[in-house]
DNA sequence: TTGACGACCATTATTACCCATGATAGCCCA
DNA sequence: TGGGCTATCATGGGTAATAATGGTCGTCAA
């Protein structure tokens, strides 16, 4: 597999430290990064993180603007001026720094969640929050969906 | 063979294993997936299950929506973020979370329902009640075809 | 010199891996 | 065609490996 998925609440110990979940360790030790990319989510109080595919994703981003634009200039300092590269330890943890703790209110746990090509760090209770909220807009959405993967691929299309 | 059809009813052993039926297996070997791959169905009590067919199958949704929307961010934190890949042992066993097992309320035994390109683990009695209800629209529904069909076209025309 | 950080080592619970058994179904051969 | 033989499957259990977590001890820098 080389995606993340599923979610993991791990425990941070008195210096701090908490541990990368073993599956997502894999995955990054597959995409070649070494260590762990973490910044702010840009509209959440969350962190994203991951390896070589998240910043490709964010140099897209900010590269889809022109040189010295505003937005780009805005993008750039909010997005890599916000990002820590984090050291993995020899037991695969990490030590956030105080403003990603800050930012997404995490103290004594944290929730990881896999999201494919990244995934995201939440305080624990806000994830639940934040699950059962997406949860419920997207069972709205069932009807729309179904005609959204008709017109995706056709009936009984397989890979 | 290279769908999951038929059902089966299988036990969980007392570390919580549970055997995948060995035709589903097979499927899943020809598929090319190494483990399982479920999550809860989005609205029912039971797990979507299957192989790269139905990562693909996700992947074609989320990426359906464009890169940082809203619905985008809420499929994949409801799709992905509560997904397993489970891992399947030598006598093609799994063992289902307490979240997964949570979700379609199961405890001691499991119903495997073949739906094609993936298929559905229910709680035993759940199953029997969704078979029931299904067959009872399947019938009122192949009535209605009927007529639609007699009132289209003549007898015996084909495409 | 004190506090933060990095490199190790320790512990425990869970998980993955291995072997064993009973039941069943398919097969071969008389 | 009946009878036994064998392969496969579901299931059960023991053990080794791994993950998460906690702690110790230097080292470097403020």
């Amino acid at each position: 597999m080389d995606q993340f998925v599923s979610h993991y609440v791990l425990r941070l110990d008195a210096k701090g430290r908490v541990s990368v979940p073993a599956t997502f360790r894999a995955v990054l030790a597959r995409d070649g990064f070494d260590g762990l990319y973490c910044h702010p989510a840009l509209d959440r109080p969350a962190l994203d993180a991951g390896g070589n595919a998240l910043l490709a994703e964010i140099q897209a981003l900010i590269t889809s603007y022109p040189p010295y634009s505003e937005q780009r200039e805005q993008f750039a300092l909010s997005l890599y001026g916000t990002s820590e590269t984090l050291k993995i330890d020899g037991e695969g943890r990490v030590v956030l720094t105080e403003s990603l703790k800050a930012h997404a209110g995490i103290t004594d746990a944290a929730t990881f969640v896999g999201l494919g090509h990244k995934f995201r760090i939440w305080e624990p209770g806000r994830f639940r929050a934040e699950l059962a909220e997406a949860t419920e807009k997207v069972r709205a959405f069932k009807q729309e969906l179904g005609a959204r993967m008709a017109a995706a691929k056709p009936f009984g299309a397989r890979e």
